[in-house]
DNA sequence: CACAATACTAAGCAAATGCTTAGCTTAATA
DNA sequence: TATTAAGCTAAGCATTTGCTTAGTATTGTG
């Protein structure tokens, strides 16, 4: 009956995220995505809707392609161990062509803050919170801490790997292991 | 011989500053900065040239503002004790209105990255780079550290601040001094 | 008062933004 | 092969962007 879309949405929101991982969602335009997916500002907005468009699913490819280290995580029973794996694990994956893109999610809720429109947020904070999660189960697997102790630790983790994405657009490889071996240290 | 300006140049920039500030750097636009600054769009360009311009001598105020708490940092004699207050110092400072806005270098770093022109990056490195060094200067204070440690103890506490940075826009204050106290107990 | 030098107002510029539309091409079905 | 629903191209829309300019108001000096 009709014809056949001649790419593949996928593919293209693929290159889509690593667009607005690299610049943000406000420095990235419909002309910039144009190019980089490689098809018409028609096709992207009959296939996504909107610019907000592209960005929602942009995150939900990014949580697609994160899954990949955050699944180690889950599947890990070695507590502490695994959650200071899973910080060099992210450094490698926000690598590209030797450049350090940090977190979507991190460099999204920077970017848009409490401006960000509600659906986005919720979105970001759900991400958050699964992270949150897996850093709970992975300290409850060692030892003795109480709920309170793995409480406390978790939110420091948080924030911890939050500063592992922000410094890692600027600082070097030494000093981002510095600040992780250090940051284990007392776990 | 002339008019006179009717507004005072560091009073204008305040504002500027903090819209900056709150919005970040493409998320201000002049129309928003003359709204804010109260002045017309020719003074803002009479007085710094361009919207950049504009940024930079917010940046500088920003550092003039921040500067009562590094100096505190400064002054301090009491070694790591002195750096866990300036975490805490530098929540209260980021905080307006109930509303943390992070650090405007931390910020800017973020939303920029890479893309940024170099005189602005060369002024954002350097204040970082100040601040670094005033972790390692009451690093030595205490004990019998060695010059390695102290190295890849600043590196550490340099991720953290960038880190409690960006949560203080969505941790709750609780979870603020969570992160806190854990990052000090191995220090 | 008249001048000259600077400031202010407000209109306007080209370019870029997110998004839409008119007209054509493609392809599976009848 | 003709039909028709969907996709594609490219031009164009209104709005916003950073910045400028023409005209007017204000000031201290001669």
């Amino acid at each position: 009956m009709a014809r056949k879309k001649q790419y593949i949405e996928q593919e293209v929101l693929e290159k889509a995220m690593s667009l607005f991982w690299r610049n943000g969602y406000e420095n990235t335009s419909v002309r910039m995505l144009e190019k980089e997916m490689g098809i018409n500002q028609f096709s992207i907005y009959a296939s996504f809707g909107s610019k907000q468009g592209v960005f929602l699913e942009s995150i939900n490819t990014y949580k697609k392609k994160i899954h990949r280290i955050t699944d180690k995580l889950e599947k890990s029973q070695n507590g502490v161990a695994g959650i200071k794996q899973y910080f060099y694990d992210f450094l490698e994956f926000s690598e590209e062509n030797n450049v350090c893109k940090g977190c979507l999610i991190t460099n999204t809720v920077n970017e848009l803050g409490q401006n960000a429109d509600p659906i986005l947020m919720t979105e970001l904070s759900k991400f958050a919170n699964d992270i949150k999660q897996l850093f709970k189960k992975n300290l409850k697997q060692d030892s003795k801490k109480d709920i309170e102790t793995i409480e406390s630790e978790s939110n420091y983790l948080m924030t911890s790997i939050l500063g592992i994405s922000v410094a890692s657009k600027i600082f070097t490889k030494k000093q981002l292991e510095d600040a992780i071996e250090t940051a284990f240290k007392n776990l």
